[in-house]
DNA sequence: CTGTATCCTAATAGATACTG
DNA sequence: CAGTATCTATTAGGATACAG
């Protein structure tokens, strides 16, 4: 079932978000953990071409912390440990979009469009009005 | 007339758009602007309460540079200066509603509600499954 | 009024080495 | 493997004074 209602936010809402999202690699994060579903730090590591591992390691926490992610760590050897998205940071998968779509109309994005990592594609929805 | 398309769009489209909107005062400038109208540099001063006259002057300027803010200076004295949006940044005003939505939906939301200041509200339809 | 210039502090993030 | 610790460079942003 659905609800919808029209309220009365603040902007400021936005505060603790953007402080997130403003981090240089967050959204990447966020999306490279949805798009595999289940993914361990190395795979991460790796897939965030030129991240440090202290950079990913604090990223992760921040998440974790906000309940967008969840952590969940195995007793093997050598350890293993799988973060994946929460119901939580699905819903904020889905609330960027029109924020990407409106940033892939900018002139800035076709300038660089052909250097990018093939796996951090997302497809979205682009409306246009002319 | 309105064109849709679905379309591949990597999430580093958004890398200079964080860079942007990542920044303490931006949706506050922005959703100021885009409140009034038009308006001069020293009420957005004011309204965005405890900005400094040197962190608002760059917001300004790279909003302008990007095209989301249009700036019309008079020839008076005193001079006079109107901020506007432009239809580009009307659209990215419209483009972060659902990333509102989603963050009123967080714990910290609630927890700071009360001290907003009632200038930045912004009418947002939240849905809700459940 | 509309900013800019200067100074200063805090936060961000990269590189690298190292631990459990 | 999954991180943490340390060090460093760069950037963000506040306060204040002042210029056009």
């Amino acid at each position: 079932m659905n609800e919808q209602s029209n309220e009365e936010v603040c902007m400021c809402a936005l505060d603790g978000t953007m402080d997130l999202l403003g981090k240089k690699w967050a959204l990447f994060t966020i999306n490279a953990i949805g798009n595999h579903g289940s993914v361990r730090f190395k795979d991460l590591y790796s897939e965030l071409h030129r991240i440090s591992p202290s950079t990913l390691s604090s990223i992760l926490h921040q998440l974790e912390s906000r309940g967008v992610v969840s952590r969940e760590s195995f007793a093997e050897i050598p350890p293993r440990v799988e973060y994946r998205l929460t119901q939580n940071g699905i819903e904020l998968r889905q609330a960027i979009l029109p924020l990407l779509a409106w940033a892939s109309r900018q002139d800035d994005y076709a300038r660089q469009a052909e250097k990018c990592d093939p796996r951090q594609y997302v497809k979205v929805t682009l409306s246009r009005d002319r």
